[in-house]
RNA sequence: GGGCCUGUAGCUUAGUUGGCAGAGCGACGGACUCUUAAUCCGUAGGCCAAGGGUUCAAAUCCCUUCAGGCCCGCCA
């Protein structure tokens, strides 16, 4: 079966084109002027065509035919032109060419000079053309666009071609991370690459893709975090680095989460996490500033405020303000019984005073997040990287950073006492031994690096496409994902119960 | 894992007491030398996501499956 898109009226013309000798596919184009360079340098022309001659190539958008006359609209990554081409000034030849052989969809280059029409419009006046790329599959309709978002998701270059909205998000993407980086080295941080394909996955609680090298015949998992890595550099010496990297975790797809995705994790020796909680707030505000031209945006229905500071609460704070209990007060029989009270999930197995700080936190606190706040001093049973609190018994000194109710950053003061590292993380394998599928597993040369000794360091991780999502106003991570994660639409095309597949065709 | 919703021509879509599957754009043929969702005349294009059931009759009602979207759970 064929699961082309090839539209055999286009496949005809393209076999005629080059029955007639036109090089359909060709190599090169002499294009000197964008789009957008010809309607600033023409903006204020008349009526009467430009002395000037340009040159520029796009894709044709929509052809309007008048016999002996063509208006066509081209466009290129800066914007959409006009062209007009006349049968007098073309010749016949060409003409015909462009009135036969030139449909919506092509790519062609043009030649010609500038001017305006009586309607007022910026057009080329067309001296030649030259079709340098045939287009065999239909474009969608001209006025309603593509709007079905599982093929603009499937099909993300049609709806490239098609939707000037989503260019505009994904152009904000780049100028984000680019932005980032620029913020970053400016700040003498080095960027590193670390390990994707990990012995030993870690850094953070999630379940792991997992494959095999076949030369070393040995099982390697997919990074679920860059962490361990970026701390041996550390160790090594280097005081401020940092990774922009994909991370992926084998776990559900849902509107803010992909199991490919991409973080910046900083580390900067001789800091803390109230540094890095400074640090997180510079970076993010910064971006909002430079990408929004301002401190405020609306996010799903939110108005969002990114001027700074940012409001701190710890998460003893956040749970009496929105759960309503002094919960430093209360004894373990009166959480318990608070929590079945409230019906807060997870109270019926929870041991520990740490367990019930995080699910009332979670049950009462962090819907109401929405204006950018931090929230510090977690407990030390789910914070297996982070330092003891230096004054607060069972918690560690950790934060996440809430805004519109997502989380939006982690970081904490880096636990560098190698013997505390080695007891947590023998903890979590211990867990991870008796089926919790997110625990970590034990990395004895990251144990060792931080035997040799790692200066105090904080460490913070932004999720770039959440924030991409915050600064473009788009409430689904697909919209800001090139190409999120889907199902195969063929079955079988990948290699998966080959046989029901029909790839024998 | 639970709930709600969607799937009709290349695209955007209409289609309810169940009664011949329609339109616009696009495509194809024709007319037209300042149009811009060009206009005008004509033609072709559909296993109504797939499978099963109810019925004289199903795009429409029921069941299953597939794909997608949204919400909840899970994801510290």
């Amino acid at each position: 079966m064929d699961h082309t898109c090839f539209d055999t009226a286009k496949i005809d013309k393209l076999q005629e084109l080059r029955e007639r000798g036109v090089t359909v596919y060709p190599y090169t184009f002499d294009r000197r002027d964008t789009v957008e360079e010809i309607k600033e340098r023409f903006s204020t022309i008349e009526h009467d065509k430009s002395e000037e001659e340009v040159s520029t190539a796009g894709r044709v958008y929509v052809v309007r035919q008048h016999g002996k006359t063509i208006f066509a609209d081209v466009g290129d990554s800066t914007g959409r032109i006009q062209l007009y081409l006349r049968k007098n000034d073309l010749g016949e030849e060409q003409f015909d060419l462009f009135k036969q052989y030139v449909d919506a969809g092509d790519i062609i280059g043009v030649v010609g000079h500038v001017f305006r029409t009586k309607m007022g419009e910026i057009t080329i006046w067309v001296d030649r053309f030259e079709l340098l790329t045939k287009s065999v599959c239909p474009l969608p309709e001209k006025f309603h666009g593509l709007k079905n978002v599982e093929t603009r998701y499937r099909q993300r270059y049609l709806d490239l071609i098609m939707n000037e909205e989503s260019r505009e998000t994904f152009r904000a993407r780049s100028r984000i991370i680019s932005l980032l980086r620029q913020f970053l080295f400016e700040r003498d941080y080095l960027e590193f690459e670390t390990p994707t394909l990990q012995p030993i996955y870690g850094g953070a609680n999630a379940r792991p893709f997992t494959t095999h090298h076949n030369a070393l015949d040995q099982k390697l998992y997919l990074r679920i975090a860059p962490e361990l890595y970026l701390k041996r550099l550390v160790v090594g010496g280097f005081d401020k680095v940092f990774e922009i990297a994909k991370n992926f975790r084998n776990e559900d797809i849902d509107t803010n989460h992909n199991p490919e995705f991409t973080m910046v994790e900083v580390y900067e020796a001789y800091h803390d996490y109230n540094d890095m909680m400074n640090l997180t707030e510079e970076i993010l505000g910064h971006l909002a500033e430079r990408v929004l031209g301002t401190t405020t945006c609306s996010f799903a229905g939110h108005d969002l405020d990114f001027s700074r500071p940012w409001r701190r609460l710890t998460m003893e704070e956040a749970v009496r303000e929105y759960a309503g209990i002094d919960f430093p007060a209360m004894s373990l029989e009166e959480l318990h019984a608070f929590g079945l009270e409230h019906c807060v999930e997870g109270c019926e197995s929870a041991a520990t005073r740490g367990e019930y700080l995080v699910l009332f936190f979670e049950h009462f606190g962090e819907k109401h997040l929405i204006q950018p706040t931090f929230i510090y001093d977690f407990p030390i049973e789910n914070s297996p990287l982070a330092k003891k609190h230096r004054s607060k018994e069972g918690l560690t000194e950790r934060f996440e950073l809430f805004i519109a109710g997502m989380e939006m950053a982690n970081g904490f003061s880096e636990l560098n006492d190698p013997l505390d590292q080695k007891a947590r993380l023998e903890q979590q394998d211990a867990k991870r031994r008796k089926g919790d599928l997110e625990a970590q597993m034990i990395d004895y040369d990251f144990i060792n690096a931080l035997g040799y000794g790692m200066p105090p360091t904080g460490g913070v991780g932004i999720g770039i496409d959440r924030l991409v999502m915050l600064l473009t106003g788009k409430d689904s991570i697909k919209e800001v994902l090139l190409f999120p994660q889907m199902k195969t639409a063929v079955p079988g095309q990948n290699g998966d119960k080959a046989e029901e597949g029909d790839g024998e065709e």
